[in-house]
DNA sequence: AGCGCGTTCGT
DNA sequence: CGAACGCGC
């Protein structure tokens, strides 16, 4: 054997570095590990069926595979290669490689959106079984989701409390690594590489596009970050109303690959605030503050993401579960197409299609439209973002549509709703964005831009506009939608209520799994691309229909989705809302927040503590030694543990105040919310 | 100037 | 709903 010539424990030998999101040899700690430690087989398995519903899509595929291969040509000049595995099961492909170059250790980077947690996990224990040293690091955050907690040491529950937290630890997030010199390449003579498809024939055309307006790969996110920070950044806090103006950092899909480091991000970019606050700056600082907190609400996603591995298809509040959703695949289409007849909506739904990007305010519209006016189950709004969007990210997307839906303790109410007309003429007071997307509206002038239902006709016939012809009237008034969001949201707290009183009556054990408790499925016919009906073939030579995505192949996931398609709400008649049971009659008084939850939601946590055996993140990680002010050590051999039981605060919440030992996914709302009043006032008078 | 208002905005 | 702003006196 020889001897690690780095120090620091490294044993020799060689080291698979799996890496995942984190697609850059900069700051890259799995990656620096590996190096220390002796020779490196550097890995990555495309195993996409294990992401379940969320196969990445078009877009998203598209810039994995540039970032890839940007990837193996640096790993090259640093003397090794990528290799490339196409696989079902990422554990049995790690496996392969360690019996094909002789391995002794694993080292990758955690991820900590709900399928990593459990895949990372059995890869830990698969391996280790084996004699595999594993270790794993943080390379994703700033700090990890269990150093963050409360003076009590519990989890924070509203992301203001979070970051100010963040923002004021007793030690900094870890300096950023710099790349190695050189890369010892482990033995590939035995380990070969597969061929990688990320597109079909049907899809190369629209990529091809893509390439014009971005640039992925480390060097290129590290030219993107250098150019923002030189520039928009310092006007970011004045220029964030407008629609389209260039100001947005661009990094998210940098980020979202792990292009660049966010630590590298949060030091250069706080080195540059001390300058301007030295200067007297307060424009520029106010500026900073501003992107920091956008980098902060990604962290925050990891940090739900993990504290609550159901948050992408589950509300965090629980009376949300019986929100009557309008379930009309005719608005969702209208809504994907552009065609809702409101032009900023429209606008923005167009550009998403046709760029696979929309700025950070133009999301929060079409979003805030889709739930709020529309009334459709925001998991489809979240799984079109994901199928459509270049930087779809899992934790990021479910973390702006439950705000967005006012499922979050600290989100919007989710009584208001945002007219579409008001905010074009805030974020786009002359008409330009929806020109440029809207050609039909293109000559209308700037006066009746974002209300074209309420021009004269004669201005209609000169911009060449026939409404309900050449442009759609609005399919859902906004006066409307207010009338029926007020009926569906005392539905929603009679239903709430009713099931409440079932619950402390110790009856009722069907009632979660009879309708209004389980979450709706997603559409089963409706191909999420418009344009391609067979939406993903040739990827694996099976021909993929959507309905195929609906089939996660992790069991304990599984489950979930079953529940979900035996869901009454999507079978419910007349206006497709789920009825109030008639033998469910509302009087007690609900002391506090709907803490309380269905049998379905029990069995499904029961679900991921079977699945999940043994503390994934010990408990004293995520809470006695977190809220000590003692510095965590980084590099231990231990591989971080996550357990649903250790990390979710939610948990500690029932069990002290209902007696429920078992992982309820609900948090209570924020004190003081408009929710809680109307909760009130609800039960009084119903 | 300081105060009282309406309006906007909020992760 | 409240805090933070912007206006007019």
């Amino acid at each position: 054997m020889m001897s690690a010539s780095g120090g620091g424990g490294g044993s020799s030998g060689t080291s698979i570095v799996w890496f995942r999101r984190d697609l850059r040899v900069e700051d890259n700690p799995a990656l620096a590990a590996g190096v220390r430690s002796g020779s490196v087989v550097a890995v990555f398995v495309w195993a996409p069926e294990e992401e379940g519903p969320y196969f990445p899509g078009r877009v998203s595929r598209w810039w994995l595979k540039q970032s890839l291969s940007h990837l193996d040509s640096s790993l090259r000049s640093l003397g090794t290669k990528l290799i490339t595995k196409r696989s079902a099961d990422s554990v049995s492909s790690l496996i392969e490689v360690v019996q094909s170059t002789g391995a002794t250790q694993l080292f990758f980077n955690h991820l900590y959106d709900p399928i990593s947690l459990v895949r990372d996990h059995r890869a830990k224990e698969v391996l280790t079984a084996r004699g595999i040293e594993v270790r794993s690091f943080n390379a994703d955050l700033l700090y990890e989701p269990w150093e963050v907690n409360d003076p009590k040491g519990r989890p924070f529950t509203t992301f203001a409390n979070f970051w100010e937290r963040c923002l004021s630890m007793p030690y900094d997030p870890e300096a950023p690594l710099l790349p190695p010199k050189r890369v010892i390449s482990g033995d590939l003579s035995r380990c070969s590489s597969d061929t990688l498809v990320f597109e079909d024939e049907t899809e190369r055309g629209s990529n091809a596009l893509l390439a014009r307006a971005w640039s992925p790969g480390w060097s290129n996110a590290d030219k993107a970050l250098a150019a923002f920070m030189n520039g928009p950044l310092i006007e970011y806090s004045k220029n964030r109303r407008k629609a389209d103006s260039a100001t947005t950092s661009f990094l998210s899909p940098h980020l979202h690959f792990g292009e660049v480091s966010v630590r590298k991000v949060f030091h250069l970019v706080r080195v540059k605030q001390v300058m301007w606050a030295n200067e007297g700056n307060k424009a520029c600082e106010e500026s900073v503050n501003l992107f920091l907190k956008s980098i902060g609400l990604r962290e925050y996603s990891r940090y739900m993401s993990f504290n609550h591995p159901y948050s992408h298809e589950r509300p965090l509040l629980g009376h949300l579960k019986y929100f009557p959703w309008v379930v009309d695949e005719g608005y969702f289409k209208a809504w994907r197409q552009g065609r809702t007849g409101y032009p900023l909506v429209d606008a923005g739904m167009r550009e998403l299609w046709a760029t696979g990007w929309l700025h950070d305010r133009i999301r929060v519209v079409v979003s805030s439209f889709f739930v709020k006016v529309l009334q459709l189950p925001w998991r489809w709004g979240m799984k079109y973002f994901w199928d459509t969007l270049l930087d779809a990210d899992l934790e990021s997307d479910t973390l702006g549509w439950q705000y967005i839906s006012g499922t979050l303790p600290d989100g919007r109410e989710f009584d208001r709703i945002d007219n579409p007309q008001f905010e074009g003429y805030k974020f786009d007071p002359n008409g330009e964005y929806v020109r440029r997307w809207l050609p039909e509206l293109a000559r209308l002038p700037t006066e009746w831009i974002h209300h074209p239902w309420n021009a004269p006709e004669s201005v209609l016939q000169a911009a060449g506009i026939e409404l309900g012809s050449n442009y759609p009237l609005p399919i859902v008034s906004v006066d409307a939608a207010k009338v029926r969001l007020q009926e569906a949201l005392s539905v929603m707290w009679q239903h709430a209520a009713a099931s409440r009183a079932a619950m402390e009556n110790g009856t009722e054990e069907g009632l979660g799994e009879s309708s209004e408790s389980t979450p709706v499925a997603f559409p089963e016919d409706v191909p999420m691309e418009e344009n391609h009906e067979v939406v993903r073939n040739n990827l694996t030579g099976l021909v993929r229909r959507y309905e195929d995505q609906m089939v996660p192949s992790i069991t304990s996931l599984v489950s979930i989705e079953d529940a979900e398609t035996t869901s009454g709400i999507q079978n419910s008649i007349g206006n497709s809302r789920a009825e109030v049971p008639t033998n469910r009659i509302v009087h007690e008084e609900p002391t506090r927040e709907d803490a309380a939850f269905q049998t379905t939601q029990r069995n499904n946590a029961l679900h991921w503590n079977n699945f999940i055996t043994g503390p994934l993140y010990d408990a004293e990680d995520s809470t006695a030694e977190s809220s000590s002010t003692s510095r965590r050590e980084r590099n231990g051999g231990v591989v971080p543990v996550w357990s649903p039981s250790a990390s979710s605060f939610s948990d500690q919440f029932v069990t002290e105040e209902n007696g429920i030992h078992t992982n309820p996914p609900f948090l209570p709302r924020h004190p003081q919310s408009h929710q809680e009043i109307n909760w009130r006032r609800l039960s009084q008078t119903g």
